[in-house]
DNA sequence: CATATTTGTGTCATTTTGCCACAAATATAT
DNA sequence: ATATATTTGTGGCAAAATGACACAAATATG
């Protein structure tokens, strides 16, 4: 046990030692992670002493930006091919999170000093992310902090200003699903209509009326039907389908 | 004219060498400044050597990123509330121009060396403005550079990675005008239905039913329709629109 | 004054959408 | 075993939106 404490420690230590020579400064990448469960659009959020913040790191000086984010979600889950977009950038003059560094880093017994150079101004890179809740492995970073899924209508208190961020993704996400087919991430590899049509009813907010639904996405030839029914339904087995890879 | 000439050359020297302290390192802000004349969109471009570059900047230790595009846009065109919209980030990792500078400001007579702040890599904050061209005045930057508006089809050779950055704008664009109504900050203040009609046809580069489109943007009970009817007009003079304000 | 072009608007067929109906499938209750 | 309630797939039709064409008013040009 105190051997992990101990290297858990260094991490941090060579996080906030080293940071300023590894990453590009004043830029971070912060991902809203979504994903559908129960019902319920999920978003994955780690622990910092009683409040939330959105997974997130730095670009490393010789990392694409998208790489960044590919490995931060890898990080987080365990994912290797997610569905990502850069949906906004936050890059206001008074971005800075010094006083909540500082409190945090002190309530965890670190050492914090002014000159930290996470205490600069950041650019915040906002991805979302459409991931299949179940093949996720949510795990805490270098903090070992605890990570966890929270409904997105309903978020805890939120740090920094992630929760606009996790808002704002929504709002993305709620325009993007009607130019493009990419909401299907979100679900199992092969999922039935009446799982899609859930899930759309949820991100929109909105009724949307089943039959019709149905006919407007079977009309796009971009899903396959399964030969096997899905075995574990309740009532009438609905069909399965898959995306259609390459058209 | 020395002094003009002296004028410009210390700025030139004073960006090149204090520029590390006045900018966010690593960001840059390019801008596709996009414009409407003689039935073609344009955009607006900065000459260096024979080759053409977008409009693009830094951010100020102390500037919001948006504010830095508006300074941009601003610099080079005199305009000073621009529709501006980040459509892309372009963050490679090997997003660095150095031999491209060096050549330019060798060739400029400027001094070069490798160890300048802006042979470094660069993630490049893409915006595009829709401006009404009559309004810019196109003012080269401090190598007070030929600035001269160009055909979005059809491109002089381009700069760095600029000329992939000015057609994926186009690209967002389209997709763009279709969720709201942003085209017509490329028209004059008061503009007529069938210039609406020619410049939607001209952004998404397809034939628009005449008929069908002016009801629709009608329907939309977004324009209102001044008395008076547009009088420098060849034949039947079409009634002049202009957007609501406030709903 | 005739002609050609541009603009505004009407009409109608086609397509898409919203809404309801209903039967098939199937777990649960009786 | 049979009835019941729920879920799913699909049909049908009215309403709305779209596409295609028609045509007259306005107006510069010859």
């Amino acid at each position: 046990m105190p051997q992990i404490f101990t290297f858990v420690f260094m991490d941090v230590q060579k996080f906030l030692n080293q940071g300023e020579k590894l990453y590009l400064p004043n830029v971070s990448v912060d991902i809203v992670i979504l994903g559908f469960k129960d019902g319920e659009l999920k978003v994955l959020l780690l622990e910092f002493e009683g409040s939330w913040a959105l997974p997130g790191g730095y670009v490393g000086k010789d990392e694409s930006v998208s790489d960044a984010a590919v490995r931060v979600l890898e990080e987080r889950t365990g994912l290797q091919q997610p569905y990502l977009r850069l949906f906004q950038v936050f890059g206001d003059r008074d971005r800075n999170f010094a006083s909540e560094f500082e409190r945090l880093l002190k309530a965890a017994g670190y050492h914090w000093n002014k000159d930290l150079w996470i205490n600069g101004r950041f650019i915040s890179l906002a991805y979302y992310a459409l991931i299949h809740i179940e093949d996720a492995r949510p795990t805490g970073g270098i903090f070992s902090q605890p990570c966890a899924w929270h409904n997105l209508d309903d978020l805890p208190p939120m740090l920094m200003d992630h929760a606009k961020i996790a808002l704002e993704s929504r709002t993305q996400l709620k325009r993007d699903i009607g130019m493009e087919q990419i909401s299907f991430n979100l679900l199992p590899e092969e999922f039935t209509m009446p799982q899609l049509h859930k899930l759309h009813e949820r991100i929109l907010e909105r009724k949307l009326e089943r039959s019709r639904f149905q006919k407007k996405m079977l009309s796009l030839d971009i899903f396959e039907r399964l030969p096997e029914p899905k075995a574990d339904a309740p009532r009438r087995k609905p069909f399965l389908y898959r995306f259609k890879k390459e058209g």
